[in-house]
DNA sequence: CATTATTTAATTGTACGCAATATAATTTTG
DNA sequence: CAAAATTATATTGCGTACAATTAAATAATG
């Protein structure tokens, strides 16, 4: 490290460009993943995991979903839920059922157990919210610029 | 908005302060993903994955690290980390040597075709900063907001 | 200095996430 | 109406993630 290196300040900024720290990619990465820990143990106690909660919580918004439905709301493809469905029906919290006018679709539905554990989940929003330890306008701010940016990752998909 | 008290205007602010958390949590699982169907094309070209590339910009930052500490960098455990490193070994972009001094550790150090790598990946840069379609200014905010969320979110894990 | 405890990686098992493919049902079309 | 194209779901294969376990090396302890 002696000698070798005359880098000053001035000549760092390219370099630190690939910094780690400088990744807004790596920020997002490394929050998700900190949301699924706190999430875990929360949801734990249902034997659920995050992806199965989202699930649930599109379900509890409407019922009576099919595959794809749920997948365009989730951003999933069927590699994804149909397995997880297959789980959440193994648990027993949904249930899946042809359509019988258009056999290619599935109708997920939530069985009793499923729409039951709505009440119950109640306390994870405000486990969550505590966690979180930001403003509302933070909060709400952070989730408005986030939006803003998956939808301009998304149009550049398209090509 | 300030100051003037309507019933159902605070109902409904209620029902959006207690979901906010999850929705915010929605917000960065999306983008994770936005930002790995982006990356993925840019990658292809190398044949890395997004963590894999993750793993190589801790190394341009500092090489010769152990495994334990490129997990620490990277928020990642061994579990995932020790194949992960066999496939970039295998691929020819680091190699993992037993430390003599202390042989429970690995010392994983990038290879010439590794080192070789960076100069090429500032095109990745630039093409994210072109996806992310914002200022500088925008993206450092965000990374600074989500910086502090990710370190209030672990604050909490720590029970 | 031998035993125990801790540390570091690797392994095993479960569950996403996604590309590619398969399969069956429905539409489109020629 | 029959062949081709499209659509919806399921399956397969690969690569993360992470908990739990294992194995080997080092450190701490009596």
């Amino acid at each position: 490290m002696t000698g070798d290196n005359d880098m000053r300040k001035d000549d760092l900024k390219e370099g630190d460009a690939l910094a780690l720290g400088q990744q807004l990619c790596f920020a997002v990465y490394s929050v998700a993943h900190a949301f699924n820990r706190t999430y875990k143990p929360l949801l734990d106690k249902f034997g659920l995991t995050y992806p199965q909660y989202l699930v649930l919580l599109a379900l509890w918004q409407q019922d009576r979903m099919t595959v794809k439905g749920i997948g365009e709301a989730l951003g999933l493809d069927s590699g994804t839920l149909s397995p997880l469905l297959k789980r959440l029906e193994t648990a027993g919290f949904v249930s899946r059922i042809r359509d019988k006018s258009d056999e290619r679709q599935v109708i997920v539905t939530l069985t009793q157990k499923g729409a039951g554990l709505k009440a119950e989940a109640f306390g994870i929003l405000t486990e969550i919210g505590k966690a979180m330890g930001c403003s509302m306008a933070e909060a709400a701010a952070l989730r408005s610029a986030l939006h803003d940016l998956n939808h301009q990752l998304g149009e550049n998909q398209q090509s």
